[in-house]
DNA sequence: TATTGTTATACTCTATAACTATA
DNA sequence: TATAGTTATAGAGTATAACAATA
């Protein structure tokens, strides 16, 4: 957690708020690009989701972390808006499939968009080699920890 | 916002993608640890900014990037917790002054300690020289960030 | 008149428990 | 009987607009 004012006098921050810091910046980031399109973190994230994926509720409920009675008003709103779409199952009779709409994949695409413009920028304060470097401390920390919970995170997705 | 799957079929992920998942890494862990003592990450948040602030409603506003009216809702709920306490301003009989209770202080204080500790173990992925180097180059990102809003990242608080 | 804070209202987001329909 | 999804309900969190008290 960030603390404040910095507890180091001049120089770095303590890694743990660095860090923390640093998660609030890229958050704050993408929200703000999200609420351009007038959609929150969660939205954003349902959309994301389904970039490449046709989930039923359960597993999006999975994917999301959320239950699945919080997954139906989820998509309850965002179809709504039109930017995703219940499908039923030819399958399984119960089971309802979730897609996202041409106006979805628009959207989506355009808060990516906006997101990558200001990670640039904000990268944009180190030198080229700096910033590889960084894309590789922080690759090799998620690898790290996607390996230690048996994910794999190249995996094609299901 | 997290690609999936990664667009590199090996090696490094987009740096995009790498910082976006791992502030998504780094917010979950700080959500678990909040969520063992019953916060959300609005309320830890709140307490965080108290930790060394005793700001009026309206700084908290601030401070917070929310409504003034949201900030009485939040104060309310922490308060009836008995986590943080409101004080009547002596020099203007509008304002009043948040503060943290022992109780806030302890709760804050723990979430923080296992929030460090989660940091820890996630960063044992990298030899002692790779995190120096990790801390010192998101450091420098946030510096320049902050410098750019024209704001002191080690300004003593008011 | 302007500012500080609260209240009223409405909406999103979330979980638990109970329910329906299908397997 | 078990599973997939929805509904009912309750509460946190948020913003806008209107308000009371103080400056």
């Amino acid at each position: 957690m960030a603390r404040n004012p910095a507890p180091t006098p001049r120089g770095d921050l303590l890694i743990v708020d660095a860090l923390a810091q640093f998660s609030f910046l890229i958050q704050g980031t993408l929200e703000g690009r999200a609420s351009e399109h007038d959609l929150s973190m969660i939205q954003t994230r349902l959309l994301g989701v389904l970039r490449d994926r046709r989930p039923t509720m359960n597993q999006l409920a999975m994917l999301l972390g959320l239950d699945k009675s919080s997954v139906t008003g989820l998509v309850d709103r965002a179809e709504r808006r039109g930017l995703v779409a219940r499908v039923p199952s030819t399958t399984d009779g119960r089971a309802v499939l979730v897609t996202l709409t041409d106006a979805g994949r628009t959207s989506v695409a355009a808060v990516a968009a906006g997101f990558e413009t200001d990670v640039a920028a904000i990268l944009a304060a180190l030198p080229t080699s700096d910033r590889r470097a960084l894309s590789a401390l922080v690759s090799r920390v998620l690898v790290a920890h996607a390996t230690a919970r048996g994910v794999d995170l190249f995996a094609t997705s299901s």
